[in-house]
DNA sequence: TAACAACTGTTGCGATATTAACAACACGCC
DNA sequence: GGCGTGTTGTTAATATCGCAACAGTTGTTA
């Protein structure tokens, strides 16, 4: 319980454990006057959406608040703010008394034991990965499910310097200390969360990669590896000959599998990293 | 209640609403053996670790799951996983029952009506500059906290082609349907989250952008615009100098300040725009 | 002005989360 | 083998959340 109150970072009188103004006469922290419009129709002074946007404000400004304090904030009542959020925000959710940044891209997920494995036989495969870098490095991290994993495998303590093109590698690298992060940028590819460009490619050449990271959607030991989307594969060449060492990693489900773009053959590889080795 | 748990994605069988091995033999759902370490030395087989680790790879795959669904996912108790999150994972993180990616930076803020009335007049800001915004547009989005409110006010039917080099830009950009967005690429400056490269400047030159919404951190009627960072001023001049129309996007607390980098005059934008006008 | 509709606040109840305490088990050590 | 430590599961008590129904207020419409 502490835990979430110190989070929240704001402390309620001790007396009134109770909602703003309770009992008390009902909205008196407001001014009150200037009209209200109906909801449906998108005119006049919509008081919703002017809520709602002051919470993505808070949101955006302190990443969580409990909604009584968001309550608070705003100066209406808890139940407000939830027939608010209720409507479906595009941004913001309620989860567990907490309002935040929508944040599950609504995948949806089968808790099937297959997909489980995966999941830890990716961690473990993170791990393994993690295991090659070094202090100092300038390592290259390239897009899909996995290199999360990696990122988070990787000890706070390292100095890196991290390339990527994937908008949620980015996001992970970022919030890392002592790392330097270069992405390259372009136009956004929803289907692999990538940046693209020409430009991106020139700025590459001039780049120097100590260790890069390869993904793949599957690896054949005659054809190579190969991977879903097609626009991936000139940066992931790139990357290849440009990097001291290539690594690609994978679980081991991808093993024999074949995707429609082939980019490199097998033994283009240092080493190729799995759950296993 | 039906909302929480649809998001989770998977049914409980109706019959067991207890933990996964009530009642029955205690840990019957995994081979336990292969011995167990102690916890406060790293070494040897680490069962917590591996378990955070499975964890955060099922939280980088679903975004966001309950406790009870991860509990049972990963054969355990909730218990446990409790444990585990309260020892303070960096990267997990638990609130009001579910489980999550850390997200709040853990920055304090105040509830002062200040920063309240701040955030509100940004908010506002935000839908003003949102209403210039046309189907089929192509924009530019500069950094700060005061960009995310344009995006969040912009109708999510438009048609746009968004150009950004901010972080928490892209991100929101990257999940509005309908929407191209590109991204100048670069080395990350953690205090603005922004990209920046040489090659980015490049490929700028390249982008048709219809209207321009630049932030700054002071407008003074003399001197003009200034902003925080240096390293931002040739992007959003290079912007400026490339779009059909420029809009400077503040809110009425930054007119008359000055901040330590300029960057345009006054009358180089088409329009100033505040929470009033 | 009266009637109506929309919005907001309050209350109560059931469901869920949180915590502490206890019991059961596995492992390492002497 | 016996014992202690550390880990995990279970239970119960408490706090909180989520929802629905009701009541009061405000603004609009006839």
């Amino acid at each position: 319980m502490q835990r979430i109150r110190r989070q929240a970072g704001l402390e309620i009188e001790p007396g009134s454990r109770t909602e703003p103004g309770a009992g008390v006469t009902p909205r008196s922290g407001e001014p009150a006057g200037q009209g209200r419009g109906r909801l449906s129709r998108g005119v006049s002074t919509d008081r919703r959406g002017e809520r709602l946007d002051r919470l993505r404000a808070l949101v955006a400004r302190v990443g969580t608040l409990r909604l009584t304090d968001a309550a608070q904030a705003l100066s209406v009542s808890s139940m407000t703010l939830r027939r608010d959020l209720a409507t479906g925000d595009a941004v913001l959710e309620l989860l567990g008394g907490h309002v935040m940044a929508r944040q599950g891209k609504g995948s949806p997920y089968s808790l099937a034991g297959e997909e489980d494995v995966h999941v830890a036989a990716k961690a473990a495969a993170g791990r393994q990965a993690a295991a090659l870098v070094e202090d100092g490095d300038a390592i290259f991290v390239d897009c899909g499910t996995t290199m999360p994993h990696l990122l988070a495998a990787l000890p706070t303590e390292l100095e890196l310097t991290v390339v990527c093109y994937a908008l949620n590698v980015a996001t992970l690298a970022s919030r890392r200390p002592h790392t330097r992060l270069f992405m390259l940028g372009g136009l956004f590819h929803p289907s692999s969360a990538t940046f693209l460009s020409e430009e991106a490619m020139e700025g590459l050449k001039r780049l120097g990669i100590a260790k890069a990271f390869i993904s793949a959607g599957g690896l054949h030991p005659e054809r190579g590896a190969s991977c879903a989307n097609f626009n991936e594969v000139p940066v992931k060449q790139a990357v290849m000959a440009q990097a001291m060492r290539s690594f690609l990693l994978i679980d081991s489900s991808k093993l024999g599998q074949v995707k429609p773009a082939f980019f490199a053959p097998a033994d283009a590889f240092k080493r190729v990293i799995t759950e296993q080795g």
